[in-house]
Formats: C-alpha cells, structure tokens, sequence
DNA sequence: ATTAAATAGTGAATACCATTAACCATGTGT
DNA sequence: ACACATGGTTAATGGTATTCACTATTTAAT
C-alpha cells in the first residue's frame, strides 16, 4: 500500500547524507523528517546500515546515469568528445556530491562493501564498462599504441587479465593498462578536488582537469574535439 | 602531574581508531580504557573532536617522519632512489595504516579542517617541502624538461604561483606543474589501494605502483635506480 | 603551618542515538 | 465473520556526548 513512505525515506535519506554527512545520516532524523516513529523503518530498511545501502543503491544509478547521459550527448563518432564529456561528468558530479563521491568511491565504499552483499563490483564494472566501450572504439580503428603482452610485467599482466574479464572487456590487456593509466589520473584529480588537500592553491579543479585530459587523450593518439557539448 | 594520563589516552585513541575506524573512536571507549570516567578526558581533550584532532595531530607527524627517513636513507646523490623510496614508504604507510590515511588525506581531513584551525596546510607544506627539495635538485642539475611559463595556462600559472609560494618552492612553476602531475598519479593510486575499489583485481598494488614510478622517474628523466633501499 | 586556590577527578542529569519486543489497529482473503 | 498479514505504535534497554555541581588533593602564599 505505502511503498511511497519508501520512496520518501530514500530522498529523505539522501538529502540528510548530503547536508550532514554520511554519519548523521540517522534513523531517527529519518523517521522525523517522513513523519514516523524510527522502528516503523525497520519494516522497510535494515536499520541503518540498511538506510545507507539503500542511499548508495540510489546514488551509484544516478552517478551512471549522468555519466553515460554525457557521453552519450556527444556524436557517436567523436571518441575525443565521448571520453572528455564522459570524465568531465565524473568530475562534475563528484564535485556537486562529495559526501556520495566518498559512499562510491572513498572510504564509505569499504564501509558499505563490508556489510552487504553483490556491492564490490557494480561500479567498476558499470564505469569500466563505459569507457571500455570507448576504448574498444579506439581499439578497433587501430589509433592506439600500447604495450604488447610480453612486454607486461607478467604479474601486472595477471591482475590486468582479471580486470578485463571482470568488467568484461574485449581487447588486449596493453589497451587495459592503458584505461587503469588513465582512470589512476583522473581518480587521483578527484580526491584532490572532492578532499580538497590542495584547496589552498586549486579551489578550482578544472585548469588542472583539462591540462589532464589532454595529456590523456594524447596518450590515446586523440586531440581536445572541437565539438564538446557540456552540460 | 599526570601529563602522562594525556599520552595514555593519545595512544589508546589511535589505536582505537585504527582498530575500529575513527567513527569507533569514542570519548567513552578511550575512559573505560584508561581507567577512568569521560568527564574526566574533557580536562585534556576538546571532547571528542578533540581526540580525532590530537590523534591526527599524532598521525601527521608519524607520517612525515617515516617518509623523510626512507627518503634519507638512500644516497643524498641518488635522487632516482630518493624519490622512488619516498614514495614507496608513502604507500606502504597508507596501506598499513588506511583509517590514518583516511584522515589524512581522505574525507576525514576536511572533516578535521572544518573544525579545528591552522590544519590545511601541514600535510601538503611538509610532503611538498621535502619532495621539492628534491625537485629543486633536479632543477639546478638542468635535468628537469618542463613547460615554459608562457606555454602554461594563466589560471593554472597563478594556481600554481600560489601553491610554490606556500609549500616555499624556489623553481619555475613549469616544474611545480610537473610536481602536481606526479602527485595526481601517486595520489590516484593511493586511493586505489586504500579504499579498494579495484581489490577485485589489483589487490597488490605493487605492480601497478612499480610501473607508475618507472613511469614518472622517466618523466622526470630519470631511471630506477639499481641501489634502492627500501625498509 | 595554615589557608587559599588551582588541579583532577567523580556522579548525576540531559539529550541524543539504535535496536528489539510487545502490542494494536486496519484492511484483505476466504 | 473470521483469521491473518501489514504497518504502524509505545516501552524498554543500552550505548553515546556533554555539561554541571561537587569533592578530594595538591600546590602556593602568607
């Protein structure tokens, strides 16, 4: 009957971890925000642990969904503007929700992973999935230059096989490295900017973020597209 | 008096902190173990913020300590080594130590920041001080290529003038922008490592961590050193 | 030496929080 | 009409932070 109480504690939830953090997200303040008493909750969630998985649920479709939006904004054919759209997105995003970046991406992540089940992988495949896509792109025009296998460290070589099985990815692990090469770089700009250790000198990230993705396109053999449709 | 019931609680705290992550860092849990009843650490501590704050305090100088000693236990002349040791004991010490890092350098530092005052800086004064000590070597023995000022971005050249201003760096900010390039890279990975995304995978970072600093070292201009000395 | 004051603890009180258990409506299916 | 599942309630337990009033003890000053 009420399975909107539901979908009202969620936002709720969601709009609480947002503005106090993941730890006041609580299920009181929950229960007083939808107008109940906090053990009428427990017939929806697993307590709070359960209200935190359910934000994070929510969160990691909203993330996907407006990362492949971009990237599906821009022509099919440019593979400069998918990738750059696609990471700009990332970043944007992060940046809008920082305390859901850290449930995703920073330490809420072993948190959550910890507790329940069939978390680990959803985003890395989804995301990797993504962008693999692009990579295959690229792959397939031959525009990529990249180590053979032989000349992989055989234990990296190992790991980079898993990955590629995982996301489920069709190309050769030197193309893998490459993607982890790259995804390294623009995680690495992400928590500087989501953290803010540097903030004192980059309150704005993106002079940096676009240095960045010129760096890594030409490490793909591409160029900045002239016809990057931003959000 | 009893000052040393103060370095007692410092102890217990992290270590609970460690043990149970910083959220388990309760004022209570760190009474009962020191024998004595809450009200009691109000006399030493702000509350608990101030125990998060006096265990990060701890943290960031156990931190700089070990990286500066890996640092200076190469050869002062084998900056090869210098860099690739420091690094190398940054990421060991974040692997050993991951809620500490998390407070670091993760969500807890702004958490930290936004509490207490004169925190932003220390970590990256420090850490950027005595990596571009080592930078500024590089710098005089002409080694370094780098991008010209004016081939930098202005809004990029004042963020970097800013940051070489307050880390006291004494280069061209075309290297400084090579120095936050490296970070990017060694940061990213760290986070990697830390929180786990990629477990599935990678869940030894060496090989990846071992391939970056090839990488970077040949950024640099710069080859691994056959006299490495790590801990 | 006696006395005043600072130090370092306790206990009690307030106000949150999670979680479980017992209970009570209400509507549904037979 | 009756049994029962659904979805809420209140009450109870036990954990947390924090403040306040109080006390013992130590230190310092006259």
């Amino acid at each position: 009957m009420r399975a909107e109480l539901e979908r009202d504690a969620k936002v709720v939830a969601r709009r609480i971890a947002a503005e106090e953090g993941v730890e006041g997200l609580t299920v009181a303040a929950v229960a007083r925000s939808v107008g109940v008493t906090p053990p009428a909750l427990y017939r929806y969630f697993n307590g709070r642990a359960g209200l935190v998985r359910a934000v994070y649920d929510d969160v990691t479709a909203e993330f996907m969904d407006t990362v492949a939006r971009a990237v599906h904004r821009q022509d099919p054919d440019d593979i400069s503007a998918r990738l750059h759209a696609g990471t700009r997105a990332v970043l944007d995003w992060s940046l809008a929700n920082k305390v859901e970046f850290d449930l995703l991406m920073g330490a809420g992540f072993p948190k959550v992973a910890a507790s329940e089940e069939g978390i680990p992988i959803v985003i890395a495949r989804e995301l990797g999935g993504l962008f693999g896509r692009l990579f295959a792109q690229l792959w397939h025009e031959g525009q990529l230059t990249c180590l053979a296998d032989e000349d992989i460290d055989p234990v990296l070589a190992a790991q980079l096989r898993t990955y590629r099985t995982t996301v489920g990815l069709e190309f050769p692990i030197g193309v893998v490295l490459l993607m982890v090469i790259c995804w390294r770089q623009i995680y690495g700009l992400l928590c500087m900017a989501v953290y803010g250790h540097h903030k004192f000198a980059f309150e704005d990230p993106l002079p940096l973020f676009e240095h960045m993705m010129d760096d890594l396109l030409g490490l793909l053999g591409l160029t900045r597209s002239p016809n990057l449709h931003v959000a």
